[in-house]
DNA sequence: ACTCTAATTCTTTTT
DNA sequence: GAATTAGAGT
């Protein structure tokens, strides 16, 4: 890319170490080999030892990438910087919480300690179950909120509220919020009012004043607020809001809402740590809690420099933690604001736009009451390095990149152009052969047309691309002759030079099936709705069917092998399915596993692609740990389904494809042709749905509630809450992000680019000085033994890390088999669940004989109780193997720990298999409590036997584990 | 020329 | 449920 020498840029950001530096690194400009090389040379001071630079990118990919590239340019080797810390965020800080943090929580009031087994929960699904469950036990012991909760359809999306008050810095404590942090809670009165009064001012007509945006923005009808609401007369003004009522809605009275909010966090976090689990975003905030707090740890930690790549893709939180973890002011931030394409994941580009300013008010803050950054961040000593070099792309390119980040997204956006512009970080190509083909391509049927350009593309001279390395250009060559080599490597273009990229993953997925029947080379990478594929629809069908002959389930299988709805119908009236599938049916129903039956069922269909695989893949990973009936498969496939949740599928094509990806997805990467799809209305530039929590926060509002439940009129109701409504109107709607997404995707061309869109395009295809065209394509379908030269191999991706084991998988499956004696697996869930509840103070009282007796177990009992604890034992195998389970009940005394197991069995012919299991348990408590008598105890729950067993060595699990495990 | 109403269609993904 | 925009209405 750049060759070995830096340019004159690069060697300024590689030779200043000291001191603070905001790095300016737009695409293409070498940004990773600066970085390296940076690492490299502070390395070469002396007494200066990896262990003193503090490394952080944003992924963990790109966390091994900087390791291994900084290897090849230092004296040290990979294994050297093994432990060396160059990380994400997380991965860091999860390091430093479980080494220093175990007493953190108590810093907010919170009595559990983190132990060493934390679980760092990052399935969505499971978390929300988790969360779902914490807020229903919630709702019944704040009966205060009753009418909060009236007014709040879906209770879930509390979750993603604290998640974003965690990346924002806001942090609850038992009584109040941690250091002030609450105080953005309440929005910044000053910041709306200026925000306010630009947009109400009046707009200009040709007939005098007009509307201004806020007072167009906002509708108002007054039957749909509660009825002491401000009439829309108060309101609406002829061309303007009227001001006192946009005040008073500002300064509405929300101490109530505030408090439910904190409630609602802060008792999260203590349910989660009671549980041994943290969510990532949770996790962050206690590990900032431990650095503010603990000044030893923090001064044993910190680092005399740290560098954090892609700073735009931080949070304030993160940021925050970049000064703690300095020991000094030799700080250096490497971002572009233009390719900030996270803010739905909170991220806050003002962390780089601002740098200066923030890092000054984030010390102040830091320092409220003790120091904790010790440096000075003086912001006239902070130096700005931009990189303009761009390696990447042609002039032609980078200059239609350029208009992408101010062209207007919807008819009349008015964009503040030359304010934007001032930001921009200019790009000098460095290309000598400037042969792009750039253009604007729109038919009614869209997908038909990118197949026709990329038919049109391949192989034509008009598109050549670098095809070879040789010859190189050195330093010593002229211009001329640099020029002349550029073009020797220039050579017709294939399928492989090409990539798709698209605003959206549903347009990809239609236009990779229409390729498909083309024979066209093409093959999707990153996340794929997996749950949602024919595939995991006939394989939910199935297990349905072999559940209860489920009627949803038959209609599918039979839907799908061609009958007619009407026939279909017959047949499940009369139950009389046909006997191949009832046979069919019957073989499934003998299969002993999960993954067994689902293979089962790819292989009589035919299944054998990258879905059916990735769905053996996730199945055989849950069945391990949690999974293990049908109906349990049942309710993960459908939750997963329903949740809409992605799964990488890893790819790999025939040796010459196009590759087709998402925007999001395609940062970081670089192609010679660019395809930027779907730029249509409504598809790019994006917009719709916001959050949909009745509760969000905002800013400058700070926390708002969006309806309001109200029995005004003796008539219960859920009322729009208008100062919610007049406030949001008056904020400007801004497409920023979805300039900065089309920046993405345009600077990933190296040579050539062509906008595509179909019937409707948006002004992103139109605004552009790049003139549309109409196309008519013509696709010519390639032969049967065109396609079976590249056919695709597709693998499903090796598991990284420890292999996970469910502690039932270290045990004899013939335990279950009569286990029950004919009371059913539904008799043993609903014993625990009992159990659990009549633990945590519900209100339910034993129902049976087993029921009664855990009551009168538990009411012996004295001692803080832990039900449904998951228990993680990571064992020294080769290869790694770590054991998960659940305990059903923890008892903590001061001197003891009991672990305690329901068995619903009637005899006790599986002890020797749950001694096992229990012993798993043992050695987790052993550890998470190194100071106290731990005992396994198994509960009989039908004959109110209550049994000690005594524990396996460590030694004989690892022998069970690898046995279990060929 | 401006305002109002009805029709239309609704995303991205890492830790 | 909300944002845009086309098109009807004033």
């Amino acid at each position: 890319m750049t060759g070995i020498s830096p340019n004159t840029e690069q060697r300024r950001l590689i030779e200043s170490t000291d001191g603070i530096y905001r790095v300016n690194a737009g695409a293409g400009t070498g940004k990773t080999f600066s970085i390296t090389r940076r690492y490299a040379n502070i390395l070469e001071q002396p007494g200066i030892e990896p262990e003193d630079i503090l490394l952080v990118t944003f992924t963990r990919n790109a966390a091994a990438e900087m390791a291994d590239r900084i290897a090849q340019q230092s004296p040290y080797d990979p294994v050297q910087l093994q432990d060396a810390p160059i990380s994400t965020f997380h991965g860091y800080c999860y390091q430093l919480l479980r080494r220093y943090g175990h007493e953190t929580p108590s810093e907010l009031g919170i009595h559990d300690q983190i132990p060493q087994s934390l679980d760092l929960i990052e399935d969505g699904i499971r978390e929300s179950k988790l969360f779902n469950t914490f807020i229903s036990q919630f709702e019944d012991r704040h009966p205060e909120y009753e009418h909060l909760f009236a007014a709040i359809n879906d209770p879930g999306t509390l979750r993603s509220l604290t998640t974003e008050l965690a990346s924002k810095g806001v942090i609850p404590e038992r009584n109040g919020w941690y250091q002030e942090t609450g105080s953005t809670l309440t929005g910044d009165r000053e910041a709306f009012i200026s925000i306010f009064e630009q947009e109400n001012q009046p707009n200009e007509g040709a007939y005098g004043p007009t509307q201004s945006n806020a007072r167009s923005s906002v509708s108002w009808t007054d039957s749909e607020y509660v009825p002491d609401a401000p009439k829309a007369e108060d309101v609406l003004g002829d061309t303007q809001l009227h001001r006192d009522s946009v005040e008073q809605a500002f300064d509405e009275d929300r101490d109530e809402l505030l408090e439910f909010v904190h409630d609602v966090y802060f008792e999260y976090l203590e349910y989660a740590l009671q549980r041994n689990y943290l969510t990532q975003g949770l996790m962050l905030v206690l590990a900032f809690v431990m650095l503010s707090e603990d000044a030893t740890v923090r001064e044993q930690v910190r680092h005399e420099y740290v560098m954090v790549d892609e700073f735009q893709d931080t949070n304030e939180l993160q940021f925050k933690l970049t000064l703690l973890l300095a020991a000094e002011n030799n700080i250096c931030v490497v971002g572009d604001w233009q390719q900030s394409i996270y803010g739905f994941q909170y991220t806050s580009i003002k962390n780089i736009q601002e740098f200066g300013e923030r890092i000054t008010r984030y010390k102040s803050e830091l320092n409220r009451g003790e120091t904790r950054v010790p440096y000075s961040v003086d912001e006239t000593e902070i130096e700005t390095i931009p990189l303009e070099k761009n390696y990447r792309s042609t002039a032609s390119i980078l200059s239609l990149a350029r208009e992408t980040l101010t062209v207007p997204a919807t008819n009349g956006d008015s964009v503040d152009v030359e304010a934007i512009e001032d930001e921009m970080t200019s790009l000098d190509a460095t290309n000598y052969v400037d042969n792009s083909q750039i253009k604007a391509v729109t038919h009614e049927d869209e997908i038909e047309l990118i197949l026709d350009q990329i038919q049109h593309v391949v192989g034509n001279e008009e598109y050549s691309v670098e095809v070879r390395d040789e010859p190189a250009s050195t330093d010593e060559m002229s211009q001329g002759e640099k020029e002349a080599a550029e073009a020797e490597r220039l050579g017709k273009p294939s399928y492989s030079d090409i990539a798709v990229f698209s605003r959206n993953r549903s347009f990809a997925r239609d236009l990779l099936e229409k390729a498909g029947e083309y024979g066209i080379p093409m093959a999707y990478e990153g996340g794929v709705e997996l749950f949602d594929t024919d595939q995991a629809k006939l394989l939910l069908a199935w297990l349905r069917i072999c559940e209860s002959d489920d009627q949803r389930g038959w209609a599918t299988v039979l839907e799908e092998a061609g009958y007619t709805l009407q026939h279909a119908e017959e047949i499940l009236d009369d139950e009389a399915y046909p006997d191949a599938m009832a046979t069919f049916r019957d073989r499934l129903r003998e299969s002993e596993t999960i993954g067994g039956l689902a293979r089962i069922v790819f292989d009589e269909y035919g299944y054998d692609g990258a879905y059916a695989n990735g769905l053996l893949g996730e199945l055989t990973g849950m069945v391990e740990t949690t999974l293990s009936t049908r109906s349990e498969a049942i309710t993960y496939l459908e939750a997963n389904l329903k949740a809409g949740s992605t799964i990488e599928i890893d790819s790999s094509p025939g040796e010459d494809s196009v590759t087709l990806q998402t925007i999001h997805s395609a940062k970081g990467l670089e192609y010679p042709i660019v395809f930027c799809a779907n730029i249509n209305r409504r598809a790019f530039p994006s917009y719709g749905k916001p959050s949909a929590g009745t509760i969000q926060y905002q800013e400058p509002l700070g926390l708002r509630q969006r309806s309001v439940y109200s029995e005004a009129n003796g008539n219960p109701y859920v009322y729009k809450h208008w100062p919610n409504n007049l406030l949001t109107g008056c904020l400007p709607s801004t497409y920023d992000e979805e300039r900065r997404l089309f920046y993405v995707a345009v600077t990933r061309a190296k040579r050539h680019l062509v906008l595509t869109a179909g019937g409707s395009p948006s002004p992103f295809f139109t605004e552009l000085s790049v003139d549309p065209v109409e196309v008519e394509p013509s696709v010519e379908p390639r032969t049967i033994e065109d396609m079976e030269k590249d056919t695709f191999s597709i693998t499903v991706p090796e598991q990284s890390g420890p292999q996970r084991m469910s502690v039932h998988a270290i045990m004899d499956d013939s335990v279950y088999d009569d286990i029950e004696e004919g009371r059913g697996t539904e008799f043993g869930d609903e014993v625990h669940q009992f159990a659990e509840d009549y633990v945590q103070g519900a209100d339910v009282s034993p129902v049976g004989g087993d029921q009664q007796n855990v009551a009168k177990l538990l009411d012996s009992f004295d001692g803080e109780f832990k039900p449904e604890i998951t228990a993680i034992l990571p064992l020294n195998t080769e290869p790694p193997i770590t054991l998960v389970g659940i305990i059903d009940l923890l008892v903590i005394t001061p001197d003891q720990i009991h672990i305690i197991d329901y068995k619903t069995d009637l005899s006790r012919h599986a002890e020797a298999e749950y001694r096992k299991q229990l012993s798993v348990y043992y050695h987790v408590a052993s550890e998470t409590y190194p100071d106290r008598d731990v005992s396994i105890t198994i509960f009989y729950t039908a004959n109110d036997e209550h049994v000690e067993l005594s524990p396996l060595k460590l030694e004989a699990l690892c022998d069970t584990a690898r046995a279990a495990n060929q």
